[in-house]
DNA sequence: GCGATCAGCT
DNA sequence: CACAGCTGATCGC
């Protein structure tokens, strides 16, 4: 539960995800995502007055987000004022106090968080630095390298603050096996059930929360079967979404919630109150998402677990693990990183302590240093120099161990190519380098279905055994057998951190996936399984967006993607267009960089007119220089990829994670297809 | 009657 | 475990 007040040190006068108190007086509200702990005071009384007269005030949020706190008539008061922004689009906002006239502007800029339907990080950029406001996330190891408007040209952005999701930000929570990982010990359980007649159903016990889609999504296209929920209208402009779920009760998956739908559900009934089907009675299982983990080392556990005769718990995580927030983090490598969970008997000075050695300020010489072929002229100075001086992070020579890591599906998560990228593809090179980082970890890649027959082998029911000796006979099982497993010693060969218990049970898939340990590549999403490019429910995309909103987007100017690369913001005023394919032109202002990643912003939005620029494919000279140049359209291949690995590195199955990467990168959902295809077809 | 807070539950 | 809610009791306006 978010316990962050709203405020950021930097800037102020805007509050995020929350809306009371203090946040009364705010000049611009932010909202991450549509979730309750997040949405504090935003339909309190006081709120609403305080809107009717201050009528600059906005609420920016994502399109996605937009549609579904609209879809409820408590939140209607603020139709006027939202302003959805777009992904992965600057835009200028013009943060005016109406009672003085003063004045602040602000570049702010949302980012895919992988939470639930609409999420976003905000980072912002203006005077006072750049901060990054996560909300709440769950981004896989290496996004945040892919993620483009985290970079300048090919580095890092010069990040002052990390207003960060610290839910999992414990040990104990080391790894949570990936999203795939946990979907397809979902799939393969409710296949397994499903298939055995019609009148078997399953119940998948989800909390009352946007984040469980890309699950329904999944299933759906799985089976061909929607899935029963309560209600839909949220999704109504979301094809992507609304097309796999149903207000019809007569299907096989269902995802209803009742007060007392345990109580029902113990006499057989689902929470919808469907009992039979032409007159047979359903046999119903109930799956409950659960977060769960690998952490502790001695501990073992399973993606699906069997509680009772027709019950499981399965593995599920809306938030990034430990070892999740820790690459992001020190990838970010902020000068200061404030947690925005506090986790109870926790205070927030015990977490900021704990989060201070993957922050700036922490002692360099802690870091592993890693220099690059041909950058010999100019020895480091690493410790002659201020570890506040932010020049010294501008230095071209000091920022290497964090390149980016060129992704072109960042920008248009629903707009690939359905055609997976080629496995020869330059990106396989730069998996190489971020394999090179200290603290890269690489997710596992054999967890899965042996879990079940794991679990189950233990419990203490008799009755179902046949059908959970069906289970453990899947094919899925055989497919793990078919294919190349890895055994634990390949991948734990050059690991001096192996788990306490590592060396037990070395034949389960499941304990190699889940004795997580730093260093390993492992892989999760490695083996035969085949990663489609498919709908994007957990995006923040929404189809047919209203073109309304912009007419009222005041104080707003949308910025150039360009500037990302040219580390400077760089505006041209086009008045009123909204339309970035009308946009023909574009200025382009070359500046120098300051201490600050904005302090460089030249706007000349006035006050309450609308400002929205794009610039396209205008890359200017020095960007030009930054990238080596390409005959490809599609090439995004930089001087990254001249810098080699870490020795004696071991690489993990780049193809498959290249993949992966950049599904999840865009936020797209990921759906298991056949095994039998190949991973590249 | 409504909102805020908390305990209890899942 | 917590997750992200919901329900109901209590209290104050």
């Amino acid at each position: 539960m978010s316990s962050f007040e709203g405020q950021m040190e930097e800037y102020p006068t805007i509050s995020i995800d929350r809306f009371d108190r203090q946040n009364l007086m705010a000049r611009a509200y932010f909202l991450s995502h549509c979730h309750k702990d997040h949405m504090k005071g935003l339909r309190a009384p006081s709120l609403k007055r305080r809107l009717e007269c201050s009528l600059k005030v906005h609420l920016y949020c994502s399109p996605v987000t937009k549609e579904l706190l609209l879809t409820s008539p408590k939140y209607s008061f603020w139709e006027k004022r939202i302003i959805a922004l777009e992904i992965e689009t600057p835009t200028q906002i013009s943060l005016i106090d109406e009672a003085s006239g003063e004045k602040e502007e602000v570049v702010v800029t949302l980012l895919p968080a992988g939470h639930c339907p609409g999420s976003v990080m905000f980072l912002f950029q203006g005077n006072n630095g750049t901060v990054l406001y996560t909300g709440d996330f769950r981004l896989a190891i290496g996004e945040a390298a892919r993620m483009e408007f985290l970079h300048s040209g090919s580095r890092v952005k010069d990040i002052q603050s990390v207003y960060l999701d610290t839910t999992f930000f414990d040990p104990k929570f080391y790894q949570i096996p990936s999203r795939v990982e946990c979907l397809r010990g979902i799939l393969e359980l409710v296949r397994s059930w499903i298939t055995l007649s019609p009148y078997h159903v399953v119940w998948l016990n989800c909390k009352a929360a946007y984040g469980y889609e890309y699950l329904f999504t999944n299933l759906s296209e799985e089976f061909g079967t929607q899935v029963h929920v309560n209600k839909l209208d949220m999704f109504k402009n979301m094809p992507d979404i609304l097309h796999h779920i149903t207000t019809d009760r007569n299907t096989q998956i269902h995802a209803c919630r009742h007060p007392q739908a345990e109580e029902l559900f113990r006499w057989n009934r689902l929470p919808c109150g469907i009992i039979s089907k032409t007159g047979i009675p359903l046999h119903v299982i109930s799956i409950k998402p659960s977060t769960m983990w690998f952490g502790e080392r001695t501990r073992k556990t399973n993606v699906i677990v069997r509680t009772g005769q027709s019950s499981y718990r399965a593995c599920f995580s809306f938030h990034s693990s430990y070892s999740e927030i820790k690459d992001f983090l020190s990838y970010i490598r902020p000068v200061n990183a404030y947690p925005n969970v506090i986790p109870v008997g926790a205070t927030m000075d015990k977490v900021v302590e704990i989060l201070k050695p993957f922050c700036r300020s922490f002692s360099k010489s802690t870091e592993v240093k890693y220099k690059p072929l041909g950058m010999l002229k100019k020895a480091r100075t690493v410790f002659l120099e201020s570890d506040e001086d932010e020049d010294l992070f501008d230095d071209p020579q000091l920022m290497p161990l964090r390149h980016k890591i060129p992704n072109q599906h960042t920008f248009q998560p629903l707009l690939l190519p359905q055609k997976p990228e080629p496995q020869d593809c330059p990106g396989q090179k730069k998996l190489s380098i971020a394999s090179s980082r200290t603290d890269s970890v690489q997710t596992s890649l054999l967890t899965n279905f042996l879990d079940c027959e794991e679990s189950n082998s233990e419990d203490e029911e008799q009755s179902e055994a046949s059908f959970h000796r069906g289970l453990n006979s899947l094919p899925l099982q055989k497919q793990e057998s078919d294919v190349d497993i890895p055994e634990w010693k390949i991948f734990f060969k050059n690991n001096a951190d192996i788990p306490d218990d590592g060396s037990e049970n070395l034949i389960s898939s499941t304990e190699a996936g889940g004795s997580q340990s730093p260093r390993l590549f492992s892989d999760s999403d490695g083996d035969s399984t085949h990663i489609s490019s498919q709908n994007s429910s957990q995006s923040t995309h929404i189809s047919e967006q209203e073109s309304q909103g912009w007419d009222s987007q005041s104080d707003t100017v949308l910025l150039s993607s360009q500037e990302r690369n040219c580390g400077d913001f760089t505006f041209l005023n086009k008045g009123g267009s909204r339309n970035r394919d009308l946009v023909t032109s574009c200025q382009l202002e070359q500046i120098t960089s300051g201490p600050k990643d904005t302090s460089d912003v030249k706007s000349r939005a006035q006050d309450g007119e609308a400002t929205t620029v794009n610039c396209e494919k205008d890359a200017n000279e020095e960007e030009q220089k930054l990238l080596n140049l390409s005959t490809s359209v599609d090439s995004q291949s930089s001087s990254d990829f001249e810098i080699p690995s870490t020795p004696g590195a071991e690489l993990p199955k780049q193809e498959h994670l290249q993949l992966l990467y950049a599904k999840l990168s865009t936020g797209e959902s990921i759906a298991i297809e056949n095994k039998h295809r190949t991973s590249s077809s």
